[in-house]
DNA sequence: TAGGCCATCTGGTCCT
DNA sequence: AGGACCAGATGGCCTA
């Protein structure tokens, strides 16, 4: 389900297709009217369209095919991609629902270039905090977990124990202001329980709840002089800053928490 | 009302 | 040859 399904904006990106194949309604299109019976051909457009129409075409082939067969193809070509503008516009929605945003009727949906703006940043962010979860790995259980971690360098961190070992580090606890916000506080309204279980963690209640302006969010990133980037409008993305959910089924349970 | 966003149509190009 | 992909054009809807 969209994110503004009920909001004032229904406009869906991906509406219900609609083919209708009869050649009456396909004549009563404003464009295929202007395409047959206009007889300015002031654009060029127009004048290759007016070609087009008498069957004056570069393809031999086309110009032999009589009026009705190439309505036909023409409504065949016209199905095939609007069926391929539904699908590149679902697999926005697809996108849309994993990203950290508020979804819900009040909020209106992202646009695609925001959608595509906002999941490149949101994927810098992620790599950022992952990278420094491994340094902070590294330096609270010092040579050993370092040489773990060199020795396999891939190597899988479950989500579950890590953030917790992390928000309960005396040093994270004292670092920065906002850890320790409450994931209670997450409103992350994702349409899918199945698609919200998916392995994206919340980053905080003001990223998800877009407190600070969408426009801050698609900027560029900030580089400092810290190893990681932080993002106007986002909070630090590095671990410290991240109070993620305990375990997996807390964040299960925000995902689907409406 | 202007501007943003979107769906649709269309012709051209490339690929299989 | 047919289909996928792309970009331009056009018109509708919505919001500030």
């Amino acid at each position: 389900m969209d994110s503004d399904a009920g909001s004032t904006c229904s406009r869906s990106s991906s509406p219900d297709l609609v083919v209708d194949d009869s050649p009456g309604s396909f004549f009563s299109n404003k464009m295929f009217q202007k395409y047959c019976h206009d007889d300015t051909t002031d654009s060029r457009a127009g004048q290759s369209r007016m070609e087009h129409c008498s069957g004056a075409g570069k393809n031999k082939n086309r110009s032999e095919l009589s009026k009705e067969e190439v309505q036909d193809l023409r409504l065949k070509v016209n199905s095939r991609e609007r069926k391929r503008m539904h699908d590149l516009n679902q697999a926005m929605d697809g996108l849309r629902e994993v990203m950290p945003y508020a979804h819900g009727p009040s909020v209106r949906k992202l646009s695609k270039i925001s959608t595509l703006l906002l999941a490149r940043n949101y994927i810098l962010m992620l790599s950022s905090s992952l990278e420094e979860m491994r340094k902070l790995v590294g330096d609270v259980y010092g040579g050993s977990a370092a040489a773990q971690n060199r020795s396999t360098p891939h190597a899988t961190i479950t989500p579950a124990a890590t953030s917790a070992q992390l928000s309960l580090h005396p040093l994270a606890q004292s670092l920065h202001p906002l850890v320790g916000s409450t994931p209670a506080a997450l409103q992350h309204h994702s349409p899918s329980a199945s698609l919200a279980a998916a392995p994206h963690s919340p980053p905080s209640a003001s990223f998800l709840g877009f407190h600070a302006p969408l426009q801050g969010l698609l900027k560029e990133p900030l580089h400092l002089s810290s190893s990681y980037r932080h993002f106007p409008g986002m909070p630090c993305p590095c671990t410290l800053c991240q109070p993620l959910p305990t375990t997996t089924s807390t964040l299960h349970s925000l995902s689907i928490n409406k």
